[in-house]
DNA sequence: GGCCACGTACTCGGATAGTTGCTGTCCGAGTGTTTCAGG
DNA sequence: CCTGAAACACTCGGACAGCAACTATCCGAGTACGTGGCC
């Protein structure tokens, strides 16, 4: 089970995008971050889909946070990049094989089901509570000043 | 983000091995489920070297569990199949790029690891707290008695 | 009749192909800016 | 000098190969049972 090593480019351009008050290119994130310029372009049209950002054309055009950063949640950017669906899928295998439980008697979904289920709730609702806004307050405390304002610049020019 | 297929068959084939008194056959425990069978007997071994069930060879061999249903979790099997690395990993994107924090000034994980990590904690957690018994207890209430009772006597032939 | 050795049939275990989905890349459609000519 | 339109340069968006991991399969190593011969 591995998760699209997307999300992780996704949420650091959000960290990135919410600092930045202006409109700033997929080149200049690739670039950033040192990851390919293409395939992130790729994420970020994800999550242009999904509403979490909002790109401009033209040449000052690029991509821009459409939400506060405290309005935007890390599930928000997993499910955009990664999928909503879970990583479990029931196929029900009671109702196979020689010893199958009919379908109607199958109003139930089957225990296996219901623990992944649950399981993948609270995973969900752990990522839920936490928002863009608090992982740049944690930025902002453990990455050292004159590297936030640097950054600031390089974006900038 | 998708799981190994694998961990559904194991956890029926955990919940059937506890019900049956004597070693069972991956060959039976395929035909049972209408699964295949040299598939299946890659997802038993991954719960052999994990030490979940134990195979003994010859004539009347088979699988069997080596603890009582309430000492297996279902985290137990997942990781036994899916592995245990956690979904996402961090690859220290801080640390690439034109303004890339030196090393020795990471002292803290990236609050995005942590978030993740956060979360897959819980999610193995809530995975924990089911047992293999817990599983049988509710077929054990949902499924027709003459269907328990027919499987039971299926694998003794 | 009891015991031992052998052969057989059955089991698991690891090494080997096939397919799906993620990773990475490219070029085309669309728009804001700039420039230049005309009034 | 001001205005308007056209050309340009830069942007995002979707369609196209490459690779890794999961899926599926096969055959070989090893063992318990059954049988036959011997004592």
């Amino acid at each position: 089970m591995k998760m699209s090593g997307g999300v992780e480019w996704g949420l650091h351009c959000c960290v990135v995008l919410s600092g930045a008050g202006a409109p700033v290119t997929a080149a200049k994130l690739a670039e950033l971050h040192d990851v390919s310029q293409s395939y992130l372009a790729k994420q970020l049209q994800l999550l242009s889909r999904a509403g979490l950002v909002r790109s401009t054309l033209g040449q000052s055009g690029g991509y821009v946070l459409t939400r506060a950063a405290n309005e935007i949640t890390v599930l928000d950017v997993v499910e955009a990049i990664d999928g909503v669906q879970p990583a479990f899928r029931c196929t029900e295998v009671r109702q196979r094989g020689p010893m199958a439980v009919p379908a109607e008697r199958c109003d139930t979904p089957c225990p296996i089901a219901r623990t992944m289920d649950s399981a993948d709730r609270v995973w969900r609702e752990s990522l839920r509570r936490v928002t863009i806004a608090d992982l740049i307050a944690d930025v902002n405390r453990t990455t050292p000043p004159e590297i936030l304002a640097g950054a600031r610049e390089w974006l900038r020019a």
